[in-house]
DNA sequence: GGTTGACCTCAAGTTGACTTGAAGTTGTAG
DNA sequence: CTACAACTTCAAGTCAACTTGAGGTCAACC
């Protein structure tokens, strides 16, 4: 069974140390062990980091993704909250989605001052509309991150 | 035509006052004057404002948005550059694709260990995968931020 | 068996995006 | 005309996600 060193999965992740070895102190990943004073690594921890990666690129928090997989890498939720971060995640491409059509528009369209074309106030609008009732029963574990026109007094701690 | 003092803009966008001040500080928005001290917005302000979060919930920088338009909410990039920015933004909804794919596998998938599971190795191998080319002639300006197993040295300023 | 370069820890620094607080000003309701 | 709630500025604080640096250890090659 194939080991890697701290390098290697640098090397091979595109990660620094520096943050693997945050990750770890926050429970994201683990090391197998140690020779000497030195990690070791399954090359399951590539897999791992690429999940994180991912994640991270879809707005998550770090803190979220550690209450979705253990520091094992295993799923941590139950099918329905899956499917309720399923949703989360759809929502939030349906919104990317708008946000392509209007830089299409905005690529393509002539008008002088944007503001005033009507189609680019729409596409606007609409997207706009999509994020507006995400008052919704969705955000199951409060996903505190992910921009977009947060309700005022969005409390934490 | 109808004007909003702050209150209003914060009310209806939901951004509190203390973060449209700081955005107008940055550049990103302009008031139309002030009464007083106090500032006074038009009505196209939450346009843009919706726009700001959009792109903030694409994962744009605000320095990125600035770029993109002028306090006055003015497209400032050539046409080649949106397209460029369309396509950016493409790349990065076909990776939450994969992401969703991978989180739907994991809510209906049984394998008590899903790091050994095919299927869930070859989805974010995909996944992965997708953004591992991103090294093309992509990113036109040089966006900073973003994650995604970033490429060491990522050297910024 | 000594050197050395890659690792280690732990504390502090940085950046982006805001928020909070203190202290001052003012439009407007009474 | 007076109160005062709502605005203002400016400095400092916070939080997440890392990075950097100082000082120490040690596995592996010569």
């Amino acid at each position: 069974m194939e080991i890697l060193d701290i390098a290697d999965v640098a090397r091979r992740s595109g990660i620094p140390a520096s943050t693997l070895r945050f990750y770890e102190e926050l429970g994201l990943i683990a090391s197998i062990g140690r020779r000497g004073l030195r990690r070791i690594y399954a090359p399951d921890v590539l897999l791992q980091l690429g999940l994180i990666a991912l994640g991270r690129s879809a707005g998550f928090s770090l803190e979220e993704i550690k209450g979705m997989f253990g520091p094992d890498g295993q799923p941590a939720l139950s099918r329905a909250q899956w499917q309720a971060k399923a949703e989360e995640l759809d929502a939030h491409i349906r919104q990317l989605v708008k946000l392509r059509d209007v830089i299409h528009h905005v690529a393509d369209c002539p008008a002088p001052r944007h503001l005033e074309c009507e189609q680019f106030q729409q596409l606007i609008s609409a997207a706009i509309a999509s994020r507006r009732q995400d008052t919704g029963p969705i955000s199951v574990t409060a996903s505190s991150s992910r921009a977009g026109m947060r309700k005022p007094r969005n409390r934490s701690k």
